[in-house]
DNA sequence: GATGAATGAGCATTCATTCAT
DNA sequence: GATGAATGAATGCTCATTCAT
């Protein structure tokens, strides 16, 4: 990525963005004062303020940028899969991948997210529909080849594949994180497939 | 319920409780202040610390009494159905039908509970362990009588169970609420019946 | 006074009242911190803001009580004088005698009020033209006797007068105080009274 | 002028003065930001730093600057005026006319910069004596060729006129500026010279 | 038990000032 | 000289908690 959004800690407003998902995936939002993303990201506390208008600017911007960069791992993952459960796998293989290796983001996406007040979550607002939309598209097109079953209500069947895959990878984040997540891929996959499937 | 821990409003701690469901519901922990608390259920602030050590402990108690109802109604329920999808279906329309009843409620056991620190969510552990328990109980039972595969992993259909019911409740609690959730509950069986079944 | 908005500095309200004006006069309203006015008042920070709202309200209801006070003092001693001269004296005299007793309100009501922001200077601006309003109506008081020049403009001569006062009485309370305020009353009202006269 | 301190907005400083003009007497002193007047002077906040050690010098320097010039405009425009009213007409016509052409210099001489601390308004004052030794001066000239009553309190003549000067000029800069200063001129220099007259 | 005024630690945010480039 | 990113001290304000009545 060459955009002047890149994730890259060489600019100091990488290195705050970066610190934010540290600092509030380890605390959470209301745990997490200023001053401590600033420390972790070795600036002074009024250098946040040079890019970030408030606090919770912080988190909706991590969000933002970081639903980018997922999108966009995705798309190539799903590239030449066929629809359906196939899809599906693949996805979810992804979507576990990603965050596990990341706890920190896990936690910020999965959970904590949640704390800031209604008016910020509009921010936030677009990146989630945009993930919906993302599995209720690949749910559409296991539908149209046959391979899910056309009567499924979209909306419900996209809230339990992202109902699951929530509590999977909090469940992980929040434990000790002894067993792996990408080793639920295959039967969390099954499971849901069959959910769907026709 | 003749114990000292109903959830009746004609004690003073019965009507803070209900006034922290409310509020807490309606703002979040963390916007809520315990002033806001106080103001709801009729008392002065102070009078909440007579019941109350902190603020965390209103949170911590909602849940512990109001899931003590949740198992009560829960096993009255299932009492007489057949393991596997009989129960299973049981168990999604009256989850359901509970927090459908009181939008605040669905808010705090969905969400908002999240929001307090890890140390005071300690309190809350057991109350979500004894909710987890009955979900891989039922689906146990269900594998037991050869209704659902035997080759789950019980913990991960618990995951997929109990978020797939966490997403449905707070997409609707966070909605408009024009659609009913009671009518998710036929869908949303046939899905997870499927997920589970052998 | 027997009213809820008495200065007495037997309440909380009116002690924190007290202390605003004794700060503020010392310090400016943007030199004073409102820690120092807790100091001063020997109460809590926090308790400031049981009372009102922002730093801001301190002044602008300084302003409104000790202006309250001004107009009833100016009322009785001005009861019973001839319009014109006689009541111009008194006016000037009290004016004087007032601020001399008192050099922090002196330099809360010349000078400090005008560093707050305009909205906020709003909530003084009706305390303000009440004083405006008691000068012109003296001064039209003068004019409907002959005693002052019926060609004079009302606004112009309010302004002439309120100038004046507020020069004396800043240059008075900046100084070292060595001279006394009183004594410029004589003089002062000799010099106006030709200004008005016909 | 070909001195060093002129005006003009020729050179760096000259406009870092000229915006500071603008932005004082726009927002007040504690209101503008010293990025404020970088941005109006089309300079980096760096440069400000330059040539003016801290932000209360901006102001101290406009004074003194800006009184250098009034001074020399009084000065020409006094020439051969007679003592007495006409030289008093005359100062009061140039105050007014020079203010009415830039009402962000009016604010700044006649209200922010009481805004400034103490300490620093000692580098005010020798610009603000010499603005009332000059009208101080007026008057004694007028006493000395019989105009003026010989018996005035000097100080106390000259507060009257600066504090009516001050309070016209004060009072049309907040207003919406639909009436003119300069029309004020005549009447005020009526009452002043009543005043003043023996 | 009930009250609510008082408390003060804690935090987000601002902005004058510095300094490496 | 010019720049503007970085700094961090300073402060208004909030609110959970206490306690005298």
């Amino acid at each position: 990525m060459a955009d002047g959004e890149s994730l890259s800690t060489d600019t100091t407003e990488g290195r705050i963005l970066a610190a934010a998902v540290s600092v509030f995936g380890a605390r959470g939002f209301h745990e997490t004062t200023v001053s401590h993303i600033a420390r972790e990201a070795g600036v002074a506390t009024g250098t946040i303020y040079n890019y970030f208008h408030q606090k919770e600017d912080l988190l909706v911007e991590v969000f933002r940028r970081y639903i980018k960069r997922y999108h966009l791992r995705l798309s190539a993952a799903l590239k030449g899969t066929s629809p359906g459960s196939e899809s599906l796998r693949r996805f979810i293989e992804v979507h576990l991948a990603i965050f596990e290796r990341d706890r920190a983001l896990a936690q910020v996406f999965h959970v904590h997210w949640r704390e800031v007040r209604p008016e910020i979550r509009e921010g936030i607002l677009p990146s989630l529909i945009s993930y919906f939309e993302k599995v209720e598209k690949l749910i559409a097109e296991g539908q149209a080849c046959g391979a899910f079953a056309s009567t499924l209500d979209r909306r419900l069947a996209r809230e339990l594949v992202v109902g699951a895959l929530d509590e999977v990878v909090t469940s992980w984040a929040q434990s000790s994180r002894t067993r792996s997540l990408a080793t639920a891929a295959g039967p969390l996959t099954d499971m849901l497939s069959r959910a769907l499937c026709a």
